[in-house]
DNA sequence: GTGAAAGCGCTAACAA
DNA sequence: TTGTTAGCGCTTTCAC
């Protein structure tokens, strides 16, 4: 393997200068440059992250932690941020936890980070106290997508806004038995969205004075088939709903297909509207609140980039989301004359 | 930071004997060792990868190139694989190309892997001449998904058997009109399995005295909408078929919606296949090929692990499919008498 | 079973 | 603008 000190001993000068050419420091006159660039090419070098990470304690590298990436959403920050590290030349290291405990305990309680990187991104988790503290004790940037951490970097939406503007829309159709299905707000892979969703359902229903009735909401665990058989139980109600709002758009997949399933039309017998603006919600002619993707990976790694350049500290920062009305929210059905 | 030396100072050894215990290699007596490891633990020691790399020449990372981690498929191969490796205590350098050429030139053409990874796992891209001959200059395990690649250590399925199934299922249940929607042979991102699958469909028919007719094979480029766009040709012909067969589950549900849109009946009308038993397959009752994911995934990483093991070396590993009998396929209609 | 010492390939002061 | 000189924190002979 050619090295540094090859490259050097070919145009007769120093590996410190070699070293500077080669990473663009100012200070090295064209000329030298050039030879420099010409030699490490001719040679065939390649600069070895070790040493140089050795040498400069910087790994020009980002762990990126990830509760399951599988799910589109998570694969789609991931690629968000992955575009941006790569053209900025740091490599992206990935920790998916895929829903084990053991893996986010691995991730978090072991020093597995420590010396490793120089920046870490963690996607929608809500890491408790102590692993909090861990974070911090590595002292270098760190940012939380999709989560709201006060006191920490965070690149997210306003789930409570997005939230009340689905609820909103269901409202001002005229839909009063509004249901709302979402996952545990806590858990072996803690969230923060679904309380702020929640809140954001709960809020907009009093704000139009319905009372929020407790059968009403349902743990559909963010899956597809979690959302179906959430669907079930609401529609096996006394009085089941006319509306429903799920808190991501694979479990309102899962809604459209308990109503299928059980001959509920959509949305002339049943409206619904997820969150996520899902890469199948178009297919699904899905009405739901749209939320940046791939952005919010990419502003996660623009942070941490920066914070590392000492360019600026990273912020909370909250990207805005849409409502997207498609074809499976309308009017409530008029009320069925009584018996 | 604490490094071995505060360690080795701690205990009053050298760091030759702490790095040896700490490494669990042997000639170190159990009770050093254990002196060591509780030194370590109370002085909260942690290795530099960059120095144990730097002095072994080893990184205990590997390289995953994947062509798009958005699609589930690819996602969950590098689920598979993450899995296997963090248990092996690697770490898993993800390197997305996204469909960018240029993304596909800097991984494979700079020397960006070079010192930098132990092992390499490409996802289903076939490499070119030069980049498999870049890759074979690493000099290290190279271990290729989904792709058929003579030579190299592949772990994949039979993609000409997976169609050819799919395809006789559909003869079998009486289709003599059988459509094929597949994807470009050549491009940005280069497969193998396209070409594959196009041939099983074709023997398949062959064999079965049916004549491949040009106007019933189209491109799906493997999305959903292309899947979409194929159908609606198809089912445009003057002659349509009554049965399509889906190179990939994802075009298949391009299919199932345009059907939907056309108005025309699934299984009744139209029998379709696909190829994956992707996540969704089932949600749509989707008849088709299943194959392991998560597995090929994980028997790759174990591939490359060995090789850096020297336990084997990698080989060829052809991993079963089967086919899943849903309810998107029944025989064809009863032909309707002619005017 | 343990230690001394060299060295992996680079970066970063400090000099010149 | 360039060179000298220490390391960075490990691993790995080779002794003992």
């Amino acid at each position: 393997m050619t090295s540094i000190k090859d490259v050097a001993r070919d145009i007769e000068m120093s590996t410190a200068t070699v070293s500077r050419a080669l990473r663009g420091l100012q200070g090295v006159s064209d000329e030298t440059r050039e030879r420099v660039i010409e030699s490490a090419l001719r040679l065939g070098y390649v600069p070895s992250p070790s040493a140089a990470g050795l040498a400069s304690g910087q790994t020009r590298t980002v762990a990126v932690i990830v509760p399951m990436v599988t799910r589109w959403f998570f694969a789609s920050v991931v690629q968000g941020a992955e575009e941006v590290l790569r053209e900025r030349g740091y490599d992206l290291l990935l920790y998916n936890l895929a829903g084990d405990a053991s893996a986010r305990h691995r991730v978090f309680a072991t020093s597995l980070l420590t010396k490793r990187v120089d920046a870490v991104l963690v996607l929608s988790l809500k890491p408790t106290e102590e692993e909090l503290d861990r974070l911090a004790r590595l002292g270098r940037p760190v940012t939380i997508v999709g989560a709201d951490m006060p006191g920490w970097a965070t690149v997210r939406i306003d789930d409570r806004e997005a939230a009340a503007s689905a609820t909103a829309h269901l409202v001002e159709l005229g839909h009063r038995r509004v249901a709302y299905i979402g996952g545990a707000t806590e858990g072996v892979l803690d969230f923060t969205a679904p309380t702020a969703r929640l809140a954001g359902y709960r809020t907009t229903l009093e704000a139009a004075g319905i009372e929020p009735a407790p059968e009403l909401e349902q743990d559909g665990e963010f899956t597809i088939a979690g959302g179906a058989r959430a669907t079930r139980t609401l529609l096996g109600l006394p009085d089941p709903p006319t509306a429903i709002f799920a808190a991501s758009d694979e479990m309102a997949m899962g809604v459209l297909r308990a109503a299928r399933d059980l001959g509920v039309r959509v949305p002339e017998d049943l409206s619904v509207v997820g969150l996520d603006d899902h890469e199948l919600a178009d297919y699904f002619d899905l009405t739901t609140v749209a939320q940046p993707v791939l952005e919010q990976g990419r502003v996660a790694a623009m942070q941490v980039l920066a914070a590392l350049a000492g360019e600026w500290q990273p912020t909370q920062v909250i990207l805005p989301t849409e409502l997207v009305i498609r074809r499976t929210t309308a009017p409530p059905p008029a009320r069925s004359a009584g018996p």
